[in-house]
DNA sequence: TCCAGTACTTACTTTCAAGTAACTACCTTA
DNA sequence: TAAGGTAGTTACTTGAAAGTAAGTACTGGA
């Protein structure tokens, strides 16, 4: 028998961790193959995406479409489930907004480089 | 030069890990004493309850409250700024609630004991 | 006078998430 | 025919976070 003392222990054991909620974020702006994945979500390896998809796969947020076709195409999208986690993930990124701008008027040296990331690079 | 993708990033660094969206949970219910927080929060060690405090305080989302009498008595509450920070919080812990609920229902054998942790033990 | 409780600090150890790197297997293009 | 891109897997290592346990210093009560 599992206990939770309280909700927020169950949903950090879902999006918890360093890469889970950065992966529903760029999700939430549509269906992504595995290489555009690695490619938005600077520093992550192919292991530990690939390992925190199947994660979130498991926990039905993402949605994960293999085309049958060589060379392999596989992409990953939010299910209905990983919508509603997105709420989280939202407020989470529009207070760390705020939190970088608040540091950078007191000074400290740091950029939100935002939303570069998000976009297909041509 | 700090660089962050997404504001996301900037939020995890703050509040992300094991303990400290619980400890800003605890304290949205008002002042608490180091030792309330430890019997309420289960499983943390002292000395990672401290560490985690002093961190929110250097953040700027706790304050420490120390009265000058033996013996010691020191009390943590949450700033103007953590009560910001309490809106991620508030939403990961309804979602949270939910995801029991939903995990409850496919028959997991899992329990939120909820709020119990949350009052005062006379 | 000793034990329990307050709020810590310090030193050392363990754990596990994440990192690194190499490998498979297939196809396309040069 | 060799390189580069697809999507993985496997094995091993690293490092930071957390756990464990003990010590400090003070008081109040049995």
């Amino acid at each position: 028998m599992k206990r939770y003392n309280l909700g927020i222990e169950a949903t950090l054991e879902i999006i918890g961790g360093k890469w889970k909620s950065l992966i529903i974020c760029l999700l939430m702006s549509g269906v992504k193959r595995t290489s555009e994945l690695q490619r938005n979500i600077h520093g992550i390896s192919q292991k530990v995406l690939i390992q925190q998809l199947r994660e979130l796969e498991k926990d039905g947020l993402v949605r994960r479409y293999v085309h049958q076709q060589m060379p392999p195409k596989v992409e990953y999208s939010l299910t209905e489930y990983g919508v509603t986690a997105n709420k989280i993930v939202d407020v989470m990124c529009s207070w760390g907004k705020e939190n970088i701008k608040i540091r950078q008027q007191r000074g400290e040296d740091i950029v939100l480089l935002e939303d570069e990331s998000l976009e297909d690079k041509k």
